[in-house]
DNA sequence: TCCCTGACGACGCGTGCTTC
DNA sequence: GAAGCACGCGTCGTCAGGGA
């Protein structure tokens, strides 16, 4: 027996008969059940059934930092599982020796890992560009007969809400801390469809993997272009050359702070290597020089989060130069005044914490303002916006920020010296052409996201019986 | 071999106080 | 009222090792 009593809060009746192992009130949640409902109206069967191999991350025991080295292997751990893919943006390895060791763990491209600790049920598909890896103990690798599913289909699943439940359903509300058994893995209920629309959904995920490695190369050539244009090499070798730990000062270089720490040879050797590339073809600008308007926004009370349509971008929600308003707070339209209004071509720079993000705001949907994280400016039009984030985001860029929050017990940038922040301003075609890489990847992270946005929502169709066949021959 | 448990650091958010 | 400061707190992710 079970008897759904009120929605919210959620209460439920449920008879002995349907509870075995686990009895908590979330597991039998209104939404839980709603969605198990609509799930088993289609199709299923158990996960483990199409399941050709699975292995478990190494123990403990097995795998420790003092395993890691400096290139090799590399070992894949959740946080690097993003958008059903992987990305290795702080990568740690072990040696070819270690990776033998723990064979069972072994992960190729193709492959599908799922996160059992932790964020629990992170899944994503091994892409072509990493030919192997391992994985730590948060996560397990799994290989499945394709000929009876197609993979970047059952991957599209399991990131759409009805597999994101029963992985949550299944694996927290435990009495210490949560995880996924294996067996709680094998029992998840995968849909049935027909080869044709498995092909379909399972082709925008492929074709969205494609174009964010499409983008993610046209970052690097960015990048690229940008350390060949300032120098950046020369300017991380001296700073890696750098052994000493204690550095003199001219009284010339010392400004308004009295600390050792924000005079240490790293920062004073960038602004050194900064004033070196002041020529011909390169000027040295201030921020508030390149900026025609700049504010940080405002912080709503969390009183009113949730009470309106106004999108309200905190620093979490920007990543490599993106934003990500997917599950951004909405708060009331007394917040949408101008200071912190975001509009399409500014400058967004985080200015707490580590100060290290960045965006620019393309293609908003809705309104949107910025909280007091942010810093948001456009630039003049002899400038170009993706080239001036390119800098503030890169070795030197960072470097200037970090040496405002050295030593600061609160990490914040003012104003003050955001707008003294010093930009090398290069000839206006090149700033176009390191700027347009940024762009162009943009769009194609942008398009990347939206076709694995539809693959899960295609599956939600299916499953809910409002997917239109007809589109399998469009 | 796999699960279970515990600890902890990094980080960001929220709140309230102080200063200008 | 805006800007800046201080700190508590929760979450996330990782690391480690005991035990069935």
């Amino acid at each position: 027996m079970q008897v759904i009593v009120n929605e919210n809060p959620s209460i439920v009746w449920i008879g002995s008969e349907l509870i075995e192992d686990k009895i908590t009130g979330q597991y039998n949640s209104v939404q839980y059940i709603r969605l198990e409902d609509q799930l088993i109206k289609n199709k299923f069967i158990r996960f483990e059934e199409i399941i050709d191999e699975y292995n478990g991350g190494p123990m403990g025991f097995q795998l420790h930092t003092s395993d890691y080295v400096n290139q090799g292997i590399p070992v894949l751990r959740t946080k690097d599982l993003v958008d059903l893919s992987v990305e290795l943006e702080d990568p740690i390895f072990i040696s070819e020796e270690k990776n033998e060791e723990l064979k069972k763990s072994k992960t190729y491209s193709g492959d599908i890992v799922i996160s059992k600790t932790g964020q629990i049920g992170v899944c994503s598909i091994i892409p072509d560009t990493i030919q192997e890896a391992n994985l730590n103990q948060a996560l397990c690798n799994i290989r499945i007969n394709e000929e009876k599913m197609d993979k970047h289909f059952l991957v599209s699943f399991f990131n759409c809400k009805y597999g994101q439940y029963q992985f949550q359903r299944e694996g927290t509300g435990k009495a210490v801390q949560d995880g996924l058994t294996k067996e709680e893995i094998y029992n998840i209920k995968v849909p049935v469809c027909n080869n044709k629309v498995q092909k379909y959904i399972g082709n925008k995920l492929r074709e969205g993997i494609a174009l964010k490695e499409c983008a993610k190369e046209l970052r690097k050539l960015g990048n690229e272009l940008l350390i060949q244009v300032l120098r950046l090499d020369d300017l991380e070798k001296e700073i890696n050359n750098q052994k000493k730990k204690y550095n003199w000062i001219s009284t010339t270089d010392m400004k308004d702070r009295f600390d050792a720490e924000h005079y240490k040879e790293e920062f004073i050797e960038n602004i050194r290597h900064i004033n070196s590339l002041e020529g011909n073809e390169c000027k040295i600008l201030k921020l508030e020089d390149i900026m025609d308007e700049g504010n940080y926004g405002i912080l709503p009370s969390s009183s009113d989060y949730g009470l309106g349509d106004i999108k309200l971008l905190r620093s979490t929600d920007m990543k490599n130069g993106l934003i990500n308003d997917t599950e951004t707070i909405k708060v009331p339209d007394k917040y949408f005044i101008k200071k912190a209004r975001v509009n399409s071509g500014d400058v967004l720079l985080e200015i707490k914490g580590n100060a290290s993000s960045g965006a620019i705001s393309e293609n908003i949907e809705g309104k949107m303002i910025v909280n007091g994280s942010i810093f948001k400016f456009t630039v003049k039009p002899q400038y170009n916006n993706y080239f001036i984030l390119a800098y503030l985001d890169s070795l030197s860029g960072q470097l200037q920020k970090k040496q405002s929050l050295a030593n600061s017990i609160i990490s914040y940038l003012s104003i003050d010296y955001i707008n003294n922040l010093l930009i090398p301003v290069i000839d206006k075609n090149m700033q176009d052409d390191i700027g347009n890489k940024f762009k162009e990847s943009n769009e194609k992270f942008l398009k990347s996201k939206q076709l694995l946005g539809e693959a899960k929502k295609d599956v939600e169709d299916l499953i809910e019986g409002n997917f239109d066949m007809s589109k399998l021959n469009s």
